[in-house]
Order: C-alpha cells, then sequence, then structure tokens
RNA sequence: UGGGGUGUAGCCAAGCGGUAAGGCACUGGAUUUUGAUUCCAGCAUGCACAGGUUCGAAUCCUGUCACCCCAGCCA
C-alpha cells in the first residue's frame, strides 16, 4: 500500500540538510525552528513554513522548536500567543516542552550586546530616527559614519546600562552595530541593536524592560541559544544573511545555524498580509481572523478544512526560491480529495421546490435505507423517510429543456436519489408565474432497480417534506475578484472585495438524519459539495452549515460555455 | 555595473552533462442511481533570450533581457 504513495517531495533545503549530514557540519543533527511573531493569527503561508519546519525535523530524526518572536511588544499580545499555539497543534504538530520565547533571552541578549561594545563593535547612538536616515545614505550612495560611532569603551557601557535602566526617553538613543556605513548591502551600515520602548507591557516580561532588541540581533543568538541547525526563512530575509552571520561571528557563542531562504506563498483570489487581513477585520469585510472566508488557519477550520488537506497543500505546493502564485484550485482538489473518501453522503435542497407525488398515499410513509457512501460500505447506511409531499431543487426542473438537460422536465422523468423514479405531470404557478409546485407520480417498480424498457437519465436530490429539517446554510466564494488584488502598487485590494464571498441560505430544508450532526461535522450534500457544522458563531439560530467547497461541476462550465457563446452572437 | 535573488507548460514543480518526473488545471473517451468519484488517453522536438564549450547542454561558460527584494528605532 505505502509503495503506492507518490514519490517523496524533496527541494533544494532537504539538499542542503542531506549535504550536511554527509559531510557531518552538524553532527548529524537537524534542529529547525518556527518562528512567529505573536502579532496576528497565522495564516495559510505560515502553514507553509510549519509543515516544512517540522516536517524536515520529522523526516530527518531531529526536533522543531515553537519560538514567540517577540520583541515588539507594541504589536504583539497574549490572544495570539494562544491562537498561534492552537492552529500548530491543529495543523498536527507538536513541538513537545520546547515552547520558548525570545523574550525569554534578554538578559542574554543584553549580555551580547555588553561583549559587542566591549569589542568596540557597537555603540550607542543619539541620532534622531530621521537623522538616522538621512546618514545611511541612499542604495547608490554610501551612507555616513554617525557622529557618535567613536565613542569610548566605557562611555558606551554606561550610555547602555542607563537606557536599560530608564534614564532616556524613546527615540532618543539607539544601541548600533559597528559595521560598515558604506556596504552595499543596507542592512550592514551600522544596523540599529536596541531601541527604547517606555510604558509597554510586554505579554511575557511586562514591566521589567524598556529597551527590546531588534530582530536581527534576537534572531541569530535566539537560534543560536536553541541549538538550531537549519534557520529556514523567507525570501526578503537573504540580505540579512550576512548580518545574521555577523553576529554569530563577532559574539561567545559556540554555536552558529545556517539561514537558509525560501519563497513565501502566494494565494490567488486572497491576500496574505498580515496589514491586509487586519484591515478586512477592521473594515468589517470579514467576521474576524477566523471568518470561513479568510485565508488563515482559524478561518480555514471554521470552514471546514481538514489538517491532513493543509498539510498536503504544502506538499503539493514545493518549496523554491522563485515566486509563485498558487491557484485555489490546488487548495480545494486537495480538501476535495479528503472528503471525498471521509466524509458521508446527505442529500440537502438548498433551493426548494414542492413536489405532490400524486399517486402516493397521503397518510403514508416508508422508511429507505441509504448508503452513507457509494463506495464505502463500512461507513455504514441510514434512513430516508419518503412520503407523499417532497422537496426537490427549483435548479433541477425546467419546464422545457434539450436533450443535454439531464434533470427533470414536465412530462418527463428523473431518477429521486436512493428512492424512486418520478414522472412530472403538472406544473403550478402562483399569479406572477413563477413555479411554485410540480405534479408528479412515482413508479413503486424503481426501487433500487431501474425501470425495464426505458432509460431515466438524470438523478436529482430530494426530501421529505414533512420530515426534513429547515437549517440555514452559508455560501461561501473567493474572498477576492481578482487573482492578485493586491498585485498593483496604484490600487486598493479593497476595490476587489467580491460581494458576493457570502451568500446565506436560510431556508435550506435538509434530511432528517442530519438532526443529530455535531459542530464541526462534516458531510457532502449529494450533488452540492462539502459542508460542515457551523462550530463558533454566536448567531446561531438553529442548524447552520458552512459550505466547505462544491463539487467539481462539468455541467456549470457546459452551461457557462453555452450562455457565452449565445451572448457572443 | 549599488547589493541580493529568480526565470522549466495556464499554475506549481522535479531535474544537478546522457536526450524534459509528478501534481493542479484543461481536452477527449469509458464506467456511474451524485453532470461527483474512478478509469483510460492526450497535454514542453522544449527549459527567458543570444552565442560558445562538448560526441552530447535545461544542466558548464560568456553576454543580454525580464521580474522580485533592500534605504523601520517592524519582523
Amino acid at each position: 500500500m505505502d509503495e503506492q504513495k507518490k514519490t517523496v517531495t524533496t527541494n533544494f533545503i532537504r539538499h542542503i540538510i542531506d549535504d550536511d549530514q554527509q559531510t557531518g557540519k552538524f553532527g548529524n543533527k537537524v534542529h529547525t525552528r518556527f518562528p512567529p511573531e505573536p502579532n496576528g493569527y497565522l495564516h495559510i503561508g505560515h502553514a507553509k513554513s510549519i509543515c516544512l519546519n517540522f516536517g524536515i525535523a520529522r523526516d530527518y530524526k531531529g526536533l522543531c522548536n515553537l519560538r514567540f518572536d517577540d520583541t515588539n511588544p507594541h504589536k504583539e499580545n497574549i490572544e495570539f500567543v494562544q491562537s498561534i499555539q492552537d492552529d500548530v497543534r491543529w495543523l498536527g504538530f507538536d513541538w513537545g516542552d520546547r515552547l520558548f520565547f525570545s523574550s525569554d533571552y534578554f538578559e542574554q541578549l543584553y549580555g551580547f550586546a555588553v561583549e559587542l561594545i566591549n569589542k568596540k563593535l557597537a555603540y550607542v547612538c543619539d541620532l534622531s530616527a530621521e537623522e538616522t536616515r538621512e546618514y545611511r545614505g541612499t542604495l547608490k550612495e554610501a551612507g555616513r559614519e554617525s557622529p557618535y560611532r567613536n565613542r569610548t569603551v566605557e562611555e558606551n557601557l554606561s550610555l547602555l546600562a542607563a537606557m536599560k535602566a530608564g534614564e532616556f526617553e524613546d527615540g532618543s538613543r539607539v544601541l548600533r552595530a559597528k559595521i560598515d556605513m558604506s556596504s552595499p548591502n543596507m542592512n550592514m551600515r551600522d544596523p540599529t541593536l536596541y531601541r527604547i520602548r517606555h510604558g509597554v507591557i510586554h505579554h511575557q516580561t511586562g514591566e521589567e524592560w524598556c529597551i527590546y532588541p531588534m530582530y536581527d540581533f534576537t534572531h541569530p543568538i535566539s537560534d543560536a541559544l536553541e541549538g538550531i541547525t537549519h534557520s529556514l526563512c523567507t525570501l526578503e530575509f537573504e540580505d540579512h544573511r550576512s548580518l545574521y552571520d555577523w553576529v554569530l561571528d563577532n559574539i561567545s557563542i559556540d554555536c552558529h545555524p545556517q539561514q537558509i531562504e525560501f519563497s513565501r506563498l502566494n494565494l490567488q483570489y486572497t491576500v496574505l498580509s498580515k496589514r491586509k487581513l487586519i484591515q478586512l477585520i477592521d473594515e468589517k469585510i470579514v467576521d474576524g481572523w477566523d471568518d470561513p472566508r479568510m485565508p488563515t488557519i482559524a478561518g480555514l477550520r471554521r470552514r471546514g478544512y481538514t489538517p491532513s488537506s493543509i498539510r498536503e497543500f504544502a506538499d503539493r505546493i514545493g518549496v523554491t526560491k522563485s515566486e509563485n502564485s498558487i491557484e485555489m484550485g490546488v487548495l480545494e482538489s486537495c480538501i476535495r480529495e479528503d472528503l471525498e473518501a471521509n466524509a458521508p453522503r446527505r442529500l440537502a435542497v438548498l433551493n426548494p421546490l414542492k413536489v405532490i407525488i400524486e399517486n402516493y398515499a397521503d397518510d403514508q410513509h416508508e422508511d429507505l435505507n441509504a448508503p452513507n457512501h457509494p463506495k464505502d460500505e463500512e461507513m455504514g447506511r441510514r434512513q430516508m423517510p419518503f412520503s407523499r409531499e417532497i422537496y426537490i431543487d427549483h435548479a433541477d426542473f425546467r419546464e422545457s429543456a434539450n436533450r443535454k438537460y439531464k434533470r427533470l422536465v414536465t412530462e418527463g422523468e428523473v431518477r429521486l436519489r436512493n428512492a424512486y423514479v418520478i414522472k412530472c405531470e403538472s406544473v403550478i404557478k402562483d399569479d406572477k408565474g413563477e413555479i411554485i409546485e410540480l405534479r408528479c407520480r412515482y413508479d413503486k417498480e424503481t426501487l433500487g432497480t431501474n425501470p425495464v424498457g426505458r432509460k431515466v437519465r438524470g438523478v436529482i436530490h430530494w426530501v421529505s417534506a414533512g420530515h426534513a429539517v429547515k437549517a440555514e446554510v452559508r455560501l461561501y466564494d473567493r474572498l477576492f475578484t481578482q487573482p492578485t488584488p493586491d498585485g498593483s502598487k496604484n490600487e486598493n485590494f479593497l476595490d476587489y472585495v467580491n460581494p458576493g464571498s457570502l451568500e446565506t441560505v436560510k431556508d435550506a430544508m435538509v434530511e432528517p438524519s442530519l438532526k443529530d450532526a455535531k459542530k464541526g461535522d462534516r458531510f457532502q450534500f449529494e450533488r452540492e459539495g462539502y459542508f460542515n457544522v457551523e462550530s463558533t458563531a454566536s448567531d446561531i439560530d438553529g442548524l447552520v452549515f458552512n459550505r466547505i467547497v462544491t463539487l467539481r461541476d462539468s455541467w456549470a462550465k457546459i452551461e457557462q460555455r453555452a450562455s457565452s457563446n449565445t451572448s457572443n452572437k
């Protein structure tokens, strides 16, 4: 069975690790880390990184730490610390007892800053933020050295101590590395190591510190302190690698992880930047971080995506250094594959049209026995009551149609799924000419067997009107109308929000066995798609289903083609 | 000539000098009580472009072009 499994996905990072194992570079150890900043919820792009880091650790019999990169208390909070852990765990990964915070290392970080000063490799700079920017130069011109660059070790030491003691205002001074103001790499032009931040309460360290280390100083040291071997990050940190190495080369630490960069995920018809996700929430375009339309892990979870479908997605998209733009179809295909095999089937009528079976007794009903899965008997069966009055979907009836249309038409026959063949005898309309009811007859010889002498081409779903349960169904569609809503710098991505991203159906009728469905349960509503029971919304009134994804629909394609052909003429 | 990267099909992505894997999408066809699923077949004389090296180049060399990232006291 396992040999049937597709070839193991490899990537350039695994090749590097393979080489390192050959040469014994890290003593044949592999130790990675996933280092989120707790300033928002995790999204599908983080899932890529999580699967990469934890996946590599698993496959090389190594370890992966969860470390919160919490050096900027302005933006971070404990709600995010919690949600991130929930999401990583939900995705199926375990960091054991290795939950860390960069803030765990504040004391050691400070010690290394002192060491750099002692080595004349760091200095306290009194330039304002704006002056610092001017001194930095431009992409094509070298910067100028700060007038404070050559302070004595003693002066720097006492100034840094005073910064730490809270004697200076925010923005009045920073600690900087002394590297090279004429470096073509902007990151090496005496980068800031520490800044002053009064009056914020850090979620881990409270008010203990009023100076906070910068990412470029904190990250390499945190990695080294944890014994990380391969520090995987996204492409925009490529130019920071020389600074990462500089820090570790110039302090007394005997571990030097290797930073390797890969390209971040870009998913079409959505946005994956925390700033933009926050904007969607703030502008009330979505309900919150876990709105089922959001590309967040929490949103996908609420929507009904399974952890394994997201892991599969991460495998399928691969890991490289090239810019990418992944089609939604890839993600959708992953969840369909999972649910096709694992979701029990049910019948649900979204847009009910009443049908009276004229030759079925009024006072009678029968319990038909239907399989929960067409190919997997082990998923069991359930009872479906059948009676004189049923509902079918409006979309499954037309007064007349060409031969391609396989559903019910006037005087035509159609199979009711798991039940009888019916024939439409007449159509009843209201004053406005709207179809409100169908009169049909059923062929009682067609239960579980096809009629002899004629072919019934179509199969439609139905529910018994007297037994069905009313439910609300939320139909989700892509959040944006453009594949790359944030592709243009000049235009606002909010202009491309899809106004139809959520369509709420209040009066769907679902088969009675769904009455017992529990929160989070996933089903296939036959011929419609995959749905799950809403689990967290506060506005629930009775049964509420979220559409996870539609079924593939080749009929819709045919219809679309036909209508665009006629409209083109 | 600021620096750092990336270019293989519509979208991803293997490939690492021996004659273009795989997935998604798409197109045919078969089976089907879901227009689903499944199955079978098709889908790059071609690897950004131009030269060169070689018996042989997506892979090596030279040059060109396109796109992405960098001037936070954000990460």
